[in-house]
DNA sequence: TGACAAACGGCAGATATCTGCTTATAATCC
DNA sequence: GGATTATAAGCAGATATCTGCCGTTTGTCA
């Protein structure tokens, strides 16, 4: 698909809107599991059928430094009978672009290409 | 199904064999995924289509003497990136029990129910 | 012999992450 | 503007265990 770099996906701008809004609520961390049934929630399905997709857009978004993630303690895990999870974290830039990219919505302006901040590596 | 306490289901069989068979070449533990892997083999798969059967004939094998297991360090099984294994071994009643259910074949008898030892738990 | 109940088998899905393969789409280059 | 190419999306499956549900089989009892 090739993007211009500073560009954010419809379901890249979902996991930040997803991640934002659990840490507003109280939440530290984020895991992809959680984030695909937020998705799947407010954006009625259809998106992420496939996880695969999901997975791969949060590491790269990793890789862009707008998230930070480290794996969960295995003895939690194990203790809470389930699989570990890769707990994430919306950085400042993350935050920075979701907010440049929610901006043009919100002045009502024309269907423009949202222009995140710079997510050079 | 209900059956007759001391008998072996023909899965129950095969979980005994290829549990003796890989502790012969050497291994100190199996666990299911991997018993479904060698059981699909050689009685060349349509058996253990679902895995539910096997994980519950694991348990009730564990219960009734027949195995023994132990959860894997978590720590190993994140080492790795893999989920956790539940680490089983044939116990000297298991061993029994499959030697019962052998004999009658080997001594090329009338297809018998095959009378296992005593399989109280 | 026939009815009943206990136990097993198969199907489906939850839990969580990741990878390989193919197809679609967008940006760039000429 | 059309061809090229990089990248994302979708599909499928690996890894490992476990649970709920439904249908079927089997042993036992009347």
């Amino acid at each position: 698909m090739r993007r211009k770099p500073g560009q954010l996906l419809p379901i890249e701008l979902s996991i930040l809107d997803a991640g934002i809004e659990l840490a507003v609520r109280g939440a530290r961390h984020f895991h992809g599991f959680l984030i695909a049934r937020e998705i799947k929630e407010r954006e009625d399905a259809r998106l992420l059928t496939a996880h695969g997709t999901l997975y791969r857009a949060l590491d790269r978004m990793e890789k862009a430094g707008l998230l930070e993630s480290e794996w969960e303690d295995p003895m939690l895990a194990a203790g809470e009978g389930r699989p570990r999870r890769r707990l994430y974290r919306v950085t400042a830039a993350g935050e920075a672009a979701r907010a440049a990219a929610r901006a043009p919505e919100r002045r009502g302006a024309t269907q423009r290409r949202p222009q995140a901040g710079p997510v050079t590596p």
